[in-house]
DNA sequence: TGAGATATTAACTTATCGTTAACTCGGGTC
DNA sequence: GACCCGAGTTAACGATAAGTTAATATCTCA
């Protein structure tokens, strides 16, 4: 994932904070938005789905702790990365908001650097997470799975040996674009592999009898390409 | 949780570290394993699955920040709680562990006070995600729970040998997906652990055995995965 | 230390997958 | 229409991955 696609939602009832800091982290890339109490804070997580909440603790109307906690309930923010804000010597305990949810603790006054390679330490534990069902090709009618190395088609599951599996996996990486024979055998069946004429072919129609005859084009002459 | 199921890793080239540190942690309850070097830490890592790691930075073989990179990479080791070592006055910059997946630092010479109570503060923030989920795995028909050591098939409480457990507390941990051959060596076996190629198999086999055949499914010429 | 449990290996079987070979089909060209 | 070429089709064969079993090694714990 980019930064220009992470949302950071930045809470703070002191607009220097929300300055310097949305400044820095807004250099690096990622969306900022902005919040000055909790109940701004739990409405503006319920709206833009933020991917990382910085958070203050000490705050007007609605406290740090209790927004965490409320945040934590809302629908569809399970894995929202929320981290704590504390000026150093602040009385309240840590343990505190480790048990409203927090994830990690800031110590302010920070050092920019600090600060960066803490929410990039943060932004790490998503992007793990993301990662997981990334690896997920969707069209209409047919959805690869490369984790689960499983084709859905109209909603029906079905499993295909290896090479299908591959060979299909290629041509929808990039529909419409034509593959032809010599970049299929490369990449499926390895730089130096040597087969015979009607590999390839065999294959295609082994697929196209699992997945039916729509999506694998053929362009004679060329090579074969995925359409949706 | 208790102290005494807490698995701590502690990583220095000096010995002497390693048995004074070692000795206080011990004298808390803690299950203690040691390392003295980058490669060993990942080694032990991989194979222990430690809710802490003490990693100090300068090692031979292998630097504290490479490792930690390396562990924050190892398959079911994304929530361990990873705290740098530094000497003081030691010119690492504190970002580049940041950067590499640290989640604090301590300074040392450290004194046994302070350093229990980082400990425990680290700790904390596993109990509360360890309370989340109690570490337990429920699906349609089985449960298992990796902090007792124990899997439930239909309300049948059965006992697996370690290997089985490991094994099928991996697959699980992530349905659906499957795991292919090195992976499974690498994350039950440990790192360079040099097995026949038929182990695997043998075990999934007992496994099955035991849960029957329908959690475990294999994928020819990839790997296994667990289905609900 | 010794018994029992657990892990690994070796040797063999089975099933599936990948490949080939031989044949067919169809369109383009002379 | 005869010929050619690229692709489709089919079944059969061989390779390879996984399953199985039993024997052996290793670990664990009293």
């Amino acid at each position: 994932m980019k930064n220009e696609s992470i949302k950071i939602l930045l809470v703070d009832d002191e607009p220097d904070i929300l300055e310097i800091v949305g400044y820095h982290l807004k250099k690096e890339g990622y969306q900022i938005s902005l919040a000055s109490n909790g109940i701004e804070a739990v409405n503006k997580a319920q709206k833009i789905k933020p991917h990382l909440i910085l958070l203050d603790i000490m705050m007007p109307e609605m406290d740090g702790i209790e927004a965490c906690e409320k945040i934590r309930d809302l629908e569809g923010l399970e894995d929202v990365v929320i981290a704590f804000f504390t000026a150093r010597g602040e009385d309240y305990s840590q343990v505190a908001g480790f048990d409203a949810g927090a994830d990690d603790y800031i110590t302010k006054p920070v050092k920019p650097k600090v600060l960066m390679s803490k929410v990039k330490g943060l932004l790490r534990r998503l992007k793990k997470k993301d990662m997981k069902s990334e690896n997920e090709l969707v069209f209409e009618g047919i959805k690869i799975n490369r984790d689960q190395y499983y084709v859905e088609i109209d909603g029906k599951q079905i499993t295909l040996p290896r090479k299908e599996f591959e060979l299909l996996s290629l041509l929808a990486s990039t529909p419409n674009k034509v593959f032809n024979r010599e970049i299929i055998l490369k990449t499926v069946w390895g730089q130096d592999v040597i087969v015979g004429g009607r590999t390839i072919d065999v294959h295609v129609r082994k697929l196209r009898e699992k997945i039916g005859d729509d999506y694998i084009k053929t362009i004679k002459g060329v090579g074969y390409k995925f359409v949706v």
